[in-house]
DNA sequence: AAAGAAATGATCGATTTGATCGATTTTTTT
DNA sequence: AAAAAAATCGATCAAATCGATCATTTCTTT
């Protein structure tokens, strides 16, 4: 059973028209002992299918196909059934209902898209799936993730710029979506360069945009020598320029930290989050 | 959704008149409870599209200011200027224009963007610009291409479906967005699968969703013979499933394409559409 | 040029919508 | 079980929209 305000986020209008239809018997409606409205998700899809309304946010319902809470819709194994079914449009209802919630966008990414791209890639390593699956389920998030930041606030003029980047031989371009994402939420200014970027580049772009924040994700590393070699090229461009330099991803190993310096390491986007409002 | 004022406002007339051109069905709306019509962005704009209006003011609808501006400078030399200037608002105003205006969007991508990056490839590899403007570019160009996909209508159900991909070592992906965006235009069901991909899983894709196209867009070709044998797989897979493969990008040399087969070959994208206008 | 047809824009009272309020109920926390 | 927090109640009000009517403008036909 759901309350007057669900059903309008659901259906997209406001809480007081709602409650005038349920009183018009446009909606059947069962009352609680105190006299508070209880509609039920058949009563709700009838209405909506009658009135060929369209479902603002389906996930306040439960949709799509999973009939779990909306808190385990972010669960890795329903993200991974999206993702091999090609359901762009359910993916792009959650990430907006996530946001237009209030939720921390963190959660979802270290809880949900992180892990679940994380089985993929050792699915089609291991033959279970094809690789194109795992391409397309890419894709699917990045424009899902564009889409999301386009309904987000305008960063104040006045924001502080943060720009992300992957370095040389480094494709994986998610990670770098998600912290946009994430800094957007909080406000931030920021912007993803790209992707197999070479060291000397991103460093003079530090020299040129002079961001508050550069962020680095790393989900391999090939060639050793080169990675610490680009990544102190970096941070001697940060140092001159006051950037602070953020570090991340699967591919850092503690020996390979050992090599390199930086302001910050996270595991986890959440850390991110944490550093940047603890020395804001 | 939008209330009639707001579309009134966006086409520039009075209210009356659009809420007559929606009872004569000129505009779909949809109907709330109470009786009072709400209109979608994209049925807005597949109107004003067909009916040669122009958007009096685009930002009611949440489009760039720009979008009223149809001066056109599809010139690369202005795209260019736009790109480098990171002028997302202005690439998304000419491309949102363009399609308002009924312009095909081959003259778009052909004369302007095209050549644009062609360029913009040439002055990073001589040092004129910085590796990361590029890429730069790149990603405002995706996005605005996603965003204007997002705003054409929605392909029909029975719509043939086509799929887009690059194979690997060959990561320029800009070509699979706009072929994207033209078959969209015309109707079709149209996906792009993603960059970098091996000829296997690519046929693997086309025995799975039996499209009725499938394009590559050929940006480089590092090493000859493992390319020659991906198209082989692919093109097995396509004559299998009497699926067409269109190839087209720079990459393809006169001497390359003797030794591959394929159902069409394209120097641009006019090309695809002249072919697929001509076997419908 | 004159007459007729059709579309447009403005206006009207009645209705719908969305926002707000203090009082009450439900849910969560202690 | 009691207290605190959050959600909902019913009612009210300003703004928006409804359908309809009526000049005015624009286009077509005579």
């Amino acid at each position: 059973m759901y309350s007057p305000r669900q059903v309008a986020k659901a259906i997209g209008v406001s809480e007081a028209s709602l409650k005038r239809w349920c009183d018009r018997g446009l909606l059947p409606v069962q009352r609680t002992a105190g006299g508070h409205r209880r509609i039920s998700k058949r009563d709700v899809l009838a209405f909506v299918r009658e009135r060929q309304q369209d479902l603002h946010d389906p996930t306040v319902l439960g949709l799509p196909e999973t009939t779990t809470k909306a808190q385990a819709t972010h669960a890795p194994e329903a993200l991974i059934a999206m993702l091999l079914a090609d359901d762009e449009n359910a993916l792009r209802g959650l990430f907006t209902s996530w946001f237009l919630a209030g939720r921390p966008m963190t959660t979802l990414f270290d809880e949900g898209l992180s892990p679940a791209f994380h089985r993929l890639g050792a699915m089609w390593q291991s033959g279970a799936i094809e690789v194109y699956q795992e391409r397309r389920s890419v894709e699917l998030c990045r424009r899902a993730l564009y889409e999301l930041t386009l309904l987000m606030p305008e960063p104040a003029a006045d924001a502080p710029l943060a720009l992300g980047a992957g370095l040389q031989n480094d494709p994986y371009e998610l990670a770098n979506l998600m912290v946009e994402a994430t800094l957007r939420e909080m406000g931030w200014q920021a912007e993803t360069l790209g992707t197999d970027l070479p060291g000397d580049t991103i460093a003079a772009a530090v020299a040129t945009r002079r961001p508050r924040l550069l962020w680095l994700s790393v989900a391999g590393v090939a060639d050793e020598a080169a990675f610490v070699q680009a990544v102190d090229t970096i941070w001697q461009a940060c140092l001159e320029h006051k950037t602070r330099l953020a570090m991340g991803g699967r591919g850092l190993s503690e020996a390979l930290r050992g090599k390199i310096r930086y302001t910050v390491y996270c595991t986890q986007i959440s850390d991110l989050v944490d550093f940047l409002r603890s020395t804001a």
